[in-house]
DNA sequence: TGATAAGCGAGACGGTACGTCCGGTCTTGAG
DNA sequence: CTCAAGACCGGACGTACCGTCTCGCTTATCA
C-alpha cells in the first residue's frame, strides 16, 4: 500500500472518507476515459477535493490506479480441492474474470508501460502478485506430483506464465463471447496433457 | 502503414529522409524514455525536424510508434520445416526475441494502452499480426494433425494466445538470463506434450 | 516599381491581367482585414490566382502593398500657385486626404514598421516620396522668398516634416469631423505665422 | 497597465522576476528583430520562462510592447519653467529623444499598426498619451496667454499635432546627425514665430 | 518548326509561431 | 499537519499559415 495512513505524529489527521472517495473516483474514470486520460485534476474533482489532497497520499498516478484497482484482497489465488482440472480451471476462468474487469482492461496496460519505465517496479509487482501465487502453486504442484497425477519436473513459475499469459492475451484480443465459450475447455485440455504425468 | 507516400498527384514530393530520421529517433527515444514520455516535440527534434512534419505523416502517437517498432517485415511468422518441435521453439524464441527488443519492451504495453482505447484498434491489430499468424500456423498444425503428430482438435488460435501470452508474460517478470536458459525448454515441452496425438 | 514586366527574354509573358488583379485584391483585403492578416494565400484567391504568381511578381508583402497602395502617380505634390496660403492649404489638405483613403490608414503603419525593418528601405522611401515633394516645395519657397512672403531661411524639408508629421499625426489622433472642421484652418495660420516674413 | 500583479487573494503568488526578465527580453529582441518578427515564443525563451508565464500576464503582444517600451513614468511630459521658448525647445527634444530610442523606433509602427486594427485602442491610447500631454500643455499655454507671450487662439491639442508628428516624421526619415544639429533649431523658430501674439 | 524557357494553376511540403491544456507545485488562510 | 481554494510554472499539444517546391501544361521566343 502507498497511502499510509499513519498519521502517529501531531496535525490534523487525514480524512479517511478522502481516501475511498478518491479510489473511487479513480475507478470510474478507468472505465469512462481509460488510463492515459485519467487525470489527477479529474479524479480529484470526482472525489469532490483538490489536487493537493491526493498527490499527499499517493505519489504517481500510477500507484494510484494500482491501488485503486488491485486492492489487497485476501482472497487465495490458488484453489485447493482435490480435483487438479478444476484447480487449473479456476485458475484460468480467475484469470479471465480479472482481466475482464473494465476498469482493469483499462488500467493494465498503462499501468504496465508505467510500471515498465520506473525501476525497481519489477520487484515489486513480483512480490505483490507472481510470488504469492508461485508459492501457492508451487505447493499444489507438489501434492500433485505425490498423486502421480503431473510429472514431476513441471515447474510452477512456468504455469504461472502460461496461465497469465494466455488468459491476458485472449482478453486483449477475443470477445467477450468467445472466452466464456470453448476457450477455457480448450486451454484447459492443453494445459492437463501438458502437464500429466 | 499509415505513412503512406503515395503522392502520385500534384504538389511537392515528401523528402524520404524525414520518414527515415523520424522512425529512428522514434526507437531512439522509447529506449531512453520510454513510451508516455515519449513527445512528438521530442521525436521531431532528434530527427531534425519539426511536429507538423511528424503529424503529416502519422496521425497519432500510437500508429508512429506501431510503424516504429514493428516495421512491416514480410519474414515468415511461422517456421516451415518438418520437424514440429523445432518450429514451436521457433515461434517460442521468435517471441521471446521480439519481446526483448529495449524498444519493443518500452512501446508495448503503451501501445496496448493506447489502442485498447482505440474502438477500431481491435480488428486491425489483429489484420496485421495475430490474423497473418493464426493463419500460417493453422496450416502447419493441419500438416502435423494429417502426419498424426497433433490432435486433430488443437485449435490454432489457442495456440497463438499461448505461445504469445506466455513469451510476453516470461519477458515482463523474468531477467534476461532466465529466458535463455531452460524457459524455453521447459515451455516446448508442456506444448508439446499438451498438442500431440 | 517591383513588378518589373520586362521580359525581353524567352519563356511565357506574364500575364498583365494578374498584376491588375492582385492590385485590386490587395487594396479590397487592406480595407476588410488590415496590413497584418493581409495574407498573400488570400490576395492571391481574391485576385484569381495562385502564391507563386503574386511571388514572382513582388518578392515580399511590404513591397506589394507598398505599390498597390501609392501608384506612381505623376500629379505634383506641391501646387504651384501665386497665393503661398492657398498652396499650403492644399498640401495640408492633400495630406489629410491621403492619409485618410482607407487603405492607407489600414496600411502606413504596418508598412512603416515592415520597412523600419529593412535595411536600404530609408533611401528607397525617400527617394519616392519626401525628395520630390522637397524639391517641389523648395522651388516653392524660393519664389515666396524673392516675393518676400516668407523668411528665405525656412528650409523646405523642414516644412516637409511639420506638415506630412502634422497630417499623419492628426488623422491617426483625431475624428474625421474634426479634420475637415477647424483643424486645417488653424494649422494653417500656424504655419503660415511661422514662415512669413 | 496590463500585467496587473494584484494577486491579494488566494493562490500562488507570480514570480516577479519573470516580470522584469520578459520586459528587458522583450526590448532586447524589438532591437534585435523588430516588432513584426518578435515572436512571443523568443521572448519566453530569451526571459528563460515559457510562453503560458507570459501570455498569463499580457494578452496580446500589443499590449506586451507597449508595456515593455513605454513604461508609466511619472515624468512630467510639458516642462513648465517661465521660458515659453525653453519648454517648446524640451518637447521638441524629448519627442526627438523618445523616438530614436532603438526599442522605440522598432515598436512604434508595429504598435500603430496593431493598435490601428483594435477598435477601442483609440481612447486608450489617447487616455494614455494624447490627452494627459494636452493638459498639461494647455495649462502651459494659458498661462503663456495671460503674458502676452502666446495669442490666445492657439490650440493646445494642435499644437501637440505638429510637435508629436514633426519630431516623429522626422526621425523616421531623417539621421541622427540632422537631428541633433539645426533641426531643433529651426523647428523652434518656427513654432515661436507660428504661435507667438 | 522544333527546342528552349518561362509562366501558369494546383497543391503538398518543410517549418515558424501560435494560443491552450494540463500536470505537478506552491501559497494562502482556516481548522 | 491537514484541509479547501486557487494561481503558478513549464512541457507538450495539435493547428494555421508562410514561403517554397514539384508537377504537368500552356505560351511565347529563338535556332
Amino acid at each position: 500500500m502507498v497511502s499510509t495512513t499513519l498519521t502517529v505524529g501531531a496535525g490534523r489527521p487525514r480524512d479517511p472518507r478522502i481516501d475511498e472517495a478518491v479510489v473511487a473516483a479513480v475507478v470510474e474514470l478507468l472505465c469512462e476515459v481509460g488510463y492515459q486520460r485519467l487525470s489527477i485534476a479529474a479524479v480529484a474533482a470526482r472525489a469532490g477535493t483538490t489536487k493537493p489532497a491526493v498527490y499527499r497520499r499517493w505519489p504517481t498516478k500510477a500507484q494510484l490506479v494500482h491501488e485503486a484497482v488491485f486492492p489487497a484482497e485476501g482472497r487465495p489465488l490458488v484453489p485447493e480441492t482435490d480435483d487438479l482440472a478444476a484447480d487449473l480451471r479456476s485458475m484460468l476462468t480467475d484469470g479471465i474474470a480479472l482481466f475482464s474487469r473494465p476498469e482493469v482492461r483499462a488500467a493494465a496496460p498503462g499501468l504496465l508501460a508505467d510500471l515498465a519505465q520506473d525501476p525497481g517496479a519489477h520487484p515489486r509487482l513480483l512480490a505483490r502478485f507472481t510470488s504469492p501465487m508461485f508459492d501457492q502453486l508451487q505447493g499444489r504442484l507438489e501434492r500433485a506430483a505425490a498423486a502421480h497425477q503431473v510429472r514431476p519436473d513441471v515447474d510452477a513459475r512456468l504455469l504461472v506464465d502460461v496461465i497469465g499469459g494466455s488468459t491476458f492475451m485472449a482478453v486483449l484480443t477475443r470477445d467477450r463471447a468467445e472466452l466464456e465459450g470453448p476457450w477455457v475447455d480448450q486451454t484447459l485440455a492443453l494445459l492437463l496433457a501438458g502437464v500429466q504425468a
